[in-house]
DNA sequence: ATCTTAATTTCGGCA
DNA sequence: TGCCGAAGTTAAGAT
């Protein structure tokens, strides 16, 4: 990896066109040829950038750009769509290069999938005397994330979602409206579980008689008991 | 802005949990505390991150931590959400700040804003004989993109993307559910218009008779006249 | 300030 | 390989 600072400009050409005005910034060129142009500030979007796979033509600027100013002229494009970056370097000051090897990835925990399968083994959050059917039940427009029983023998569909938007109640309506088509589990109600649930959503939801839960994931990693994490 | 490279392992908690194992990185500290730690390859998201407002404590390593070859515990916290990320540094390969000063930010064209100005000012695109009534024309639910009339005088909604999926074919369906309410302007029929139209997506519109349009920026540029310029 | 929508989204899973 | 959905999405615009 190549970390340069330096004082540029830099014009992208692909999916659109936009511009980065003269200014210092922080250039990072990763092993695969990819670049990142970071300011000081914002979050961790580069102002601009060139994704992998692509190639990098270091060049000299002509005569007219050298007026202007320009010593380096750094011209990035993808192998792949086309795509092209151009960054006009003023001047450098900084310019260090590393070999970082290998790296073994994130390891991550706390998913929409963790907050399936840990409401799944402890389905009475959901409501007392819920049994569980199974998770992923097959339909023809999708597998339905949980179904169950609640305590009055019902077939329930639930949804569950880490933050729960109005998308997702019309996707728990679809397979409510499918489920309700099958004479042997019919009436089918609804449930829509998330760890946050945006208000619009919940109108909505309720105006359909989905009942709406809101799923604490530290509660549900504390009632994990050790028989469901061999899971 | 203070660019290192070093030997760490990280640590994550907040919204999910998330653990980095001992390799070598790029980790990036921007002048507002921000943090984002590269490696060398994978696309502009960094491996983890910590978004600002956040601050950084630099602390010593307890015992246990040393005798793993830690050297330098950095925290990270984020003083709004109580999100934290924790570095332990094992090795430092570089170590450089530098003053960036304040980015002039990025200037973008051929957005979705775009594809509606361009295409508007040559509605002839939708289909011969096409006139325009307006564009963001106001509902109750929120603006349609361009209202237009067709040769046979019909009146036509027209919702843009640049990528077209089934939201967009579900959005425009609610506008023409309510415009079609609408005695004065009824029948309205309906065009889903983006740059790119997922297969989904257009077997769902064409389903309920929406006519899909492809769009494309390089032709709708080549058409702009001086006169849409101006706008 | 809050909410809605777009994004050069990126990233992972599955068919 | 292409399609689909989630994301610690982030970021910009509107209410």
């Amino acid at each position: 990896m190549r970390l340069v600072v330096a004082t540029c400009s830099v014009d992208y050409a692909g999916r659109l066109t936009a511009h980065l005005p003269r200014a210092m910034r922080t250039i990072m060129i990763k092993g695969d040829g990819s670049v990142l142009i970071h300011s000081d500030g914002g979050s961790y979007k580069p102002l601009n950038w060139m994704s992998p796979p692509c190639v990098i033509d270091f060049s000299e600027p002509d005569d007219d750009l050298k007026a202007a100013g320009v010593r380096e002229l750094w011209r990035v494009t993808n192998t792949k769509t086309a795509d092209m970056l151009v960054i006009s370097v003023l001047e450098i000051h900084h310019d260090s290069t590393h070999e970082l090897g290998d790296d073994p990835g994130l390891i991550k925990d706390g998913v929409e999938s963790d907050l399936q399968r840990l409401s799944a083994a402890q389905i009475e959050v959901y409501g007392e005397g819920f049994s569980l059917i199974r998770r992923e039940y097959p339909t023809a427009i999708g597998p339905v994330d949980i179904l169950a029983r609640d305590a009055a023998n019902t077939v329930v569909a639930i949804e569950i979602k880490r933050r729960g938007d109005i998308d997702g109640v019309e996707q728990l309506t679809r397979y409510l409206e499918l489920l309700n088509r099958d004479p042997m589990i019919s009436p089918v109600s609804g449930i829509f579980a998330a760890q946050e649930i945006k208000p619009q959503a919940r109108t909505l939801a309720e105006d359909r008689g989905i009942r709406c839960v809101i799923l604490d994931l530290e509660e549900l990693r504390g009632g994990e008991t050790d028989h469901d994490r061999l899971f």
